[in-house]
RNA sequence: CGGGGUGUAGCGCAGCUUGGUAGCGCGCAGCGUUCGGGACGCUGAGGUCCCGGGUUCAAGUCCCGGCACCCCGACCA
């Protein structure tokens, strides 16, 4: 490809809407271009990536015996209604209607679309297990995208479904998926790791999100120190010893707060720290009714686990009309005579005596303690409600735990017979009984896969992209293009180069050194070959790969069989 | 959806406080000089100042309403 007919221009300077490296680079790289807030057009350089991306992903998938195939991008409505998925779908989901008045959504993940043709398929247990896949557009109207590539409204994404006869074959698929993925993160070069995840509303048993360490991301992690443990913060726990100390000598007793409604202003004005108070929300249950959430005041409330313990998809908080049904006072609540069921998080010591809202304006009690002044009543309401944070300790091994940033580049999910359930998916298994398929699915993200590269693979010049996953393999620059010697060697090296099927970028244009350099830097092809005037007086071209600041004279004659030799060996390097 | 911010040439920005008919750098086009790390000179093209309404002799600038985009939080590959 001859830089000079590239459609799509390098950028001197990042837009002001980019933030992150990634974003910024993928800008000015021309990698890709913004169309409207979360939707994105590939220019040729990222299509390039995108599509070498989904090689890698494709061969794995293959590798494991997951076939390829391709389900709709528009998705009739009946479908998402047999699993009650069309109204939960609704606030992020893209809609639209034909013109006899059929409603179809922009399909968000394909789960029921699958189901529904395994249905049609597999009749019989013989044809179990089976593992499809598709490269496709996800549409999902975000309330707000970011980042670039990184959180867009539609998205390609690799999506996987696996059908199995039994919760042990569900195992073996997720297994299989499992280990595809850390191949896949691998071969493009993306240290990824495979964190425990919230399984979300859908229940279901086991979940892995694959993040991508960086502080670009969006995700808030907790890893242990040693390696024992990973988690995201949505579920991740720690390590609490749950001895109990012995009851405050005094009996619990009232204390004037006058205006002092948060633990900051509390901690002030009584000179305690944080962790000497109890903080209380009032929050609703599926019912509407005032649920207490007691937590120790130095702890955050972790509104992903509170949601898993009401059932609910977000969290209400409570409003007059709830404090007042509670018996509760707005910036005074406690759980000491309250009118609602209490969730007690697992932080609060029992038997330490607590300041505590007193439910009466102006006023906390002070020695508040948990079994003596009150309980949580029944063992399912002593719960962990709240973020683990820098420092905990692991909950498998006790070592510090570390709270990093990530992207979640794959998921893998697996559900059980969640869906099967809903839609009915049966098979007719070896005793002649009808079963649900048991399944699960598997998620990569493309385009944040390749932000994310960038992200974690760049300097302060522009991207070096992996080998496996570069646009081009060799970037061939004639300097400079005017000189008839210069351009004619340039072009025979190219013509070869290409013959032998290199992937070549070539830049021939009449530019100056220093943009023809920045730009090969900001591009970060992992291979820059210089074809100059001073490099052909000693009958020499520059090879400099991107990831080394060295570069070195390789005699002309023989450059471009060295060359497909590199890339003969990169690219087997790359395969592995 | 809550909070904050920004919309002026392709990109980065100034001008707005104090209203007078739009500017800088980069980029782009032509010519010439240059040619190993974002060269130089000359000439030139390019603007519904986000949109709509209002105030005014006069609005990029003041007022009202909308829209778009970005950032922080809640949700996802």
């Amino acid at each position: 490809m001859r830089m000079s007919r590239l459609f799509g221009r390098t950028l001197r300077e990042p837009p002001s809407e980019a933030q992150t490296p990634g974003h910024q680079l993928m800008l000015r790289a021309a990698i890709a271009r913004p169309l409207a807030a979360g939707l994105y057009t590939w220019l040729p350089l990222g299509f390039r990536v995108a599509k070498k991306v989904e090689q890698i992903i494709r061969e794995e998938m293959d590798r494991i015996g997951c076939q390829e195939m391709e389900m709709p991008v528009l998705t009739p409505a009946e479908v998402w209604k047999t699993t009650g998925r069309w109204d939960l779908l609704e606030p992020i989901t893209f809609r639209t209607k034909d013109h006899n008045g059929r409603e179809f959504m922009v399909s968000y993940t394909h789960e029921e679309v699958v189901h529904l043709h395994a249905i049609n398929e597999i009749l019989s247990y013989r044809q179990l297990p089976a593992m499809v896949y598709h490269f496709q557009s996800k549409g999902r109207d975000e309330t707000r995208p970011r980042a670039g590539l990184l959180r867009t409204r539609e998205f390609v994404m690799k999506d996987a479904y696996s059908f199995d006869m039994d919760q042990a074959g569900l195992e073996r698929s997720y297994a299989a998926q499992h280990g595809a993925y850390v191949r896949i993160f691998r071969r493009m070069s993306l240290d990824a790791i495979s964190v425990e995840s919230d399984t979300g509303a859908m229940g279901g048993d086991v979940a892995h999100e694959f993040q991508v360490l960086t502080e670009a991301g969006e995700d808030r992690l907790a890893i242990c120190s040693r390696g024992d443990y990973s988690a995201n913060l949505e579920k991740a726990a720690r390590k609490i010893d749950d001895a109990s100390e012995p009851f405050p000598k005094a009996a619990r007793s009232e204390i004037a707060t006058p205006g002092t409604t948060t633990i900051e202003a509390l901690q002030a004005s009584l000179k305690l720290p944080a962790s000497a108070f109890l903080k209380t929300l009032l929050v609703k249950d599926r019912d509407g009714k005032p649920v207490a959430v007691v937590l120790p005041g130095d702890r955050n409330l972790n509104e992903a686990k509170l949601r898993k313990r009401l059932g609910m998809s977000d969290v209400q908080f409570a409003g007059d009309a709830d404090f007042a049904r509670a018996g509760g006072v707005a910036g005074f609540v406690g759980p000491v005579g309250l009118g609602a069921p209490v969730l007690v998080d697992t932080a609060v010591v029992a038997g330490r005596g607590y300041v505590a809202g007193a439910n009466k304006k102006d006023t906390h009690l002070k020695d508040v303690a948990l079994g003596r002044d009150f309980t949580a009543e029944r063992a399912d309401r002593r719960v962990d409600l709240h973020d683990v944070i820098e420092g905990d300790a692991c909950p498998t091994c006790g070592a510090p735990l570390a709270v990093k940033r990530g992207v979640e580049v794959g998921n893998i999910f697996a559900y059980g017979t969640y869906y099967s359930e809903k839609m009915n998916a049966t098979y007719l298994a070896e005793d002649g009984t009808r079963k649900l398929f048991v399944g699960g699915s598997y998620g990569i993200g493309v385009g944040r896969s390749v932000q994310t590269i960038i992200e974690t693979s760049h300097d302060d010049k522009g991207i070096i992209w992996p080998f496996a996953v570069a646009p081009y393999e060799v970037h061939v620059v004639g300097l400079p293009m005017n000189d008839e010697t210069v351009h004619a060697a340039a072009d025979a090296l190219v013509a070869t180069l290409e013959e032998k099927g290199v992937q070549v970028l070539y830049d021939d244009r009449d530019e100056s050194a220093g943009v023809k350099f920045a730009d090969a830097d900001l591009i970060g092809i992992p291979f820059r070959v210089t074809v100059s005037r001073r490099s052909l007086q000693s009958k020499s071209v520059e090879l400099k790969p991107r990831a080394s600041s060295e570069a070195e004279l390789v005699p002309h004659d023989i450059a471009a069989d060295r060359l497909v030799d590199i890339v003969r060996r990169a690219r087997e390097a790359a395969a592995r």
